[in-house]
DNA sequence: AAAGCAAATATTGTCGACAATAAGACTAAA
DNA sequence: TTTAGTCTTATTGTCGACAATATTTGCTTT
């Protein structure tokens, strides 16, 4: 999936953020290690300046952490860190999910009717491919939440939580068994969107999220804790 | 009641961070109007690198709005926005209150209940003066949503929501009947967090903030929607 | 007179250099 | 040998100037 609700990348900065966003997500620039300006600014071949605005972005989306005069590091992972993130999806995903029933037009809501059923050929094709569900299952909640029509909540959601989320998916080898489980329930959650059942929605959402949790939970503790 | 969780300022782009935050919250640098960097610059008397750190910070806390290549503007208070705001609040600080009946440590909790008795005598002596209000309000959540121990909710609303609220209060003239009703509110989440009933707390908290919504709705109304 | 185009102007984005602060190396004393 | 302090080095914060883009102004054309 194309990283969404992000401007075509304009300026320099634009383009260095992308680039040094995925580095980060995709374990390229390890996690916990320190971030050099200079050696950054070499590597991408510009000056300071647009590199110093991507690196106030990435802090925005809590990719890495800076401290005044001593620099920036990329973020650690940790389980702590991970239960916090998805305490917080669960109840901003479970309300974008209650608002979508409220505000998505019958329109939107045949899109995604539509987009599911293109999700499950798909993993039908591609059983087992992992990317492909990933960019699925991300893709049907960005969707969700864009329904939700609330500027605020897109904003946390899409643009401060969602490449942190990526991040943990990605580095703790997110592919699992739970493929078609979690499409049964983007079905569900559908249905209770088309029906205007915010509250089902909502809590549908909830579960959803928290079994995701659970999944990459059991993941870590087979990893090492 | 002095910004809280905001570092000491070292840098001088911290220091302008705060001066223009004060100013839009203020209206002192009206609402909807263009950022001149250059004018700002000269008006601060410094050049523009910090400034513009400064500009990217204001940006996160939905301060101003910046399109590239075309500047910022200071952002436009609407009865949209606000709902859209209190919505997330809502949400967000009723699981911060839930949290917090789990996460607070005893002694936090008396804190607070003494933080609530002074609230009490200074209301009582500072009859309809709107500024301690406000402030033992903000305080009062400030202190809950650091009960929570979750950094991502807490930079969320401590950070990136804050100010723009007290925008929203500031401009709209917020002093209002509603204090002594607040008071009686804050104490019973207090109870119920003490009671370590979360599920109380989160009920509690949703409420008092919709009635706080409903009051500076109410407000708009009569100044004119 | 109105609309569209073109030059001029102003603003933002980027650059390289300097200043201030923090990290690291080295020396000296216990 | 360890520890404290100082000096050196490297990194971050800030500056002023230049390049690229957007806005405004004025002119031309219909």
């Amino acid at each position: 999936m194309q990283t969404p609700l992000i401007r075509p990348a304009v300026t320099a900065a634009d383009r260095v953020l992308l680039e040094i966003q995925r580095a980060i997500v995709e374990g390229d620039i390890a996690a916990g290690s320190k971030i050099s300006e200079p050696e950054l600014a070499k590597r991408f071949d510009l000056s300071r300046a647009p590199l110093r605005e991507a690196l106030a972005r990435l802090e925005r989306c809590h990719l890495i952490e800076r401290i005044p005069n001593a620099g920036a590091r990329v973020v650690k992972l940790s389980t702590q860190g991970l239960l916090s993130l998805y305490q917080l999806r669960e109840t901003l995903e479970g309300l974008a999910c209650r608002l979508a029933a409220e505000h998505m037009a019958d329109s939107e809501i045949a899109e995604l009717r539509a987009l599911l059923d293109q999700h499950l050929s798909t993993q039908r094709v591609r059983e087992g491919e992992s990317y492909y569900q990933e960019a699925g299952d991300l893709d049907f909640h960005y969707r969700v939440i864009l329904g939700s029509k609330n500027a605020y909540l897109i904003n946390i959601l899409c643009d401060e939580l969602y490449h942190l989320v990526r991040m943990y998916r990605v580095q703790l080898g997110m592919n699992g068994p739970r493929v078609s489980r979690a499409f049964d329930e983007h079905k569900a959650i559908l249905n209770a969107i088309a029906n205007r059942d915010g509250e089902l929605a909502d809590l549908l959402m909830r579960r959803h999220i928290a079994a995701s949790r659970r999944n990459i939970e059991k993941q870590l503790e087979q990893t090492g804790t």
